[in-house]
DNA sequence: TAGATTGTTAATCGATTAACAATC
DNA sequence: TAGATTGTTAATCGATTAACAATC
């Protein structure tokens, strides 16, 4: 059923979105949904939605749209939302610590087993479930539990070295927060970087455009 | 110079990269560079770099390349790093707090001036150099310092009605952090969405194709 | 001047949209 | 059966890449 073999980025990118979308709707307790009322509910085309899903599979019924709890069931199949891979978050600071404890990671087919810090202040210190492990503890702790995705929340300067260090350890996929594109450095393993300042400053350009700084500066001044 | 009016957005994202890597390089005290050393740092083709930036003008020279510190400078211009929008931070959970104190708003065009939560035993923290205020005095806040940009780190429940007050406080520009789709509420507002769950959900996918749970759940047993 | 590299136009590629025959 | 809506092919649109004349 599954065309697979190589689905495209953008395709990939708007899976979480229809995934969101049909849990939603199945809480409302709407068991039925037809792409041109999904399409409406998304601000996307309605054959962008019947191309999308086609990638996968028929899911569809002609003349009666998608059950809403199979397409949903059928999508999270497909990201692997029960896969449950092991994960570790490296980095307790500020954003380690609320990424720990603020994403649902079970919803999301990972399992959150540890999260370490170089800094020994930080150690023992509960954040959600988990108490902080001393980086010292890492390569010992990934030997015995062999996890498999690694939440990077640490200094760009560091991130290439740890990086390197958790591959060696068997880690296939990283959740990249530092400032640092580590896409770069190897194929064969995913990379998700989220460039939280990029993100910022992509914002800061719409409304600089939209709010242009021009001579008089009455909105900026203090 | 500017052939303005409508940059896509497909441009607009990799401006911050370009900004990041050629302050890398400043720091490094490389001065000159080409399109086609850039393209190799980047991964990216040196077409595309010369084709970017021509969207803002001819900020190189023929033969030679461009002027590192010129290039970012001159990026920097169009993104407004040096705007200073009054920004403010909703919601002073987990995330807001690491938000907060992680990103270095300055150098990226906003100004902090003011985090808020609704929880009364949080009022009063302090988070950086600010110290959180109590919800209800939002509005008075908003009437006295008209911040332009609002971060919102709070359930998704309360996002649509919190987003609408500030709108109508003078708010111009979101940084939504909540698992709500907020794009689809205004015009003339600048919305950028930063769905972790979604980004997470993506990496998944990557790592659940990469090692298919077939039968034989040897990787996945704890 | 000769060499290098840009700015820009033209060609290609991929993603989105439209259309419609298949079918529930 | 008639109506609705899918799955899928074809047309369009936009973004990326290639090529090259302009020029520092």
């Amino acid at each position: 059923m599954s065309k697979n073999g190589s689905i495209s980025a953008s395709v990939i990118k708007r899976l979480p979105r229809y995934y969101r979308l049909l849990g939603e709707l199945k809480n409302q307790g709407i068991d039925r949904i037809s792409s041109r009322e999904l399409s409406q509910r998304m601000r996307l085309t309605a054959s962008q939605i019947r191309q999308d899903l086609n990638c996968f599979g028929g899911f569809g019924q002609q003349g009666f749209g998608y059950h809403v709890d199979e397409l949903r069931s059928e999508i999270g199949k497909i990201l692997g939302v029960d896969r449950g891979f092991r994960t570790i978050v490296i980095g307790a600071g500020n954003l380690g610590r609320a990424i720990a404890t603020h994403i649902n990671f079970d919803t999301r087919g990972c399992r959150l087993i540890g999260i370490f810090d170089s800094n020994k202040d930080l150690t023992g210190v509960k954040v959600g479930e988990l108490r902080v492990r001393h980086a010292d503890e890492l390569e010992g702790f990934c030997r015995r539990y062999r996890p498999t995705v690694a939440v990077l929340c640490i200094p760009k300067a560091s991130t290439q070295q740890i990086a390197d260090t958790l591959v060696s350890m068997g880690v296939r996929a990283f959740w990249n927060f530092s400032h640092y594109d580590l896409s770069i450095s190897y194929d064969g393993i995913i990379v998700e970087n989220v460039h939280l300042g990029d993100s910022l400053l992509t914002l800061t350009y719409g409304v600089n455009v939209m709010m242009p700084a021009d001579g008089t500066e009455t909105e900026e001044e203090q």
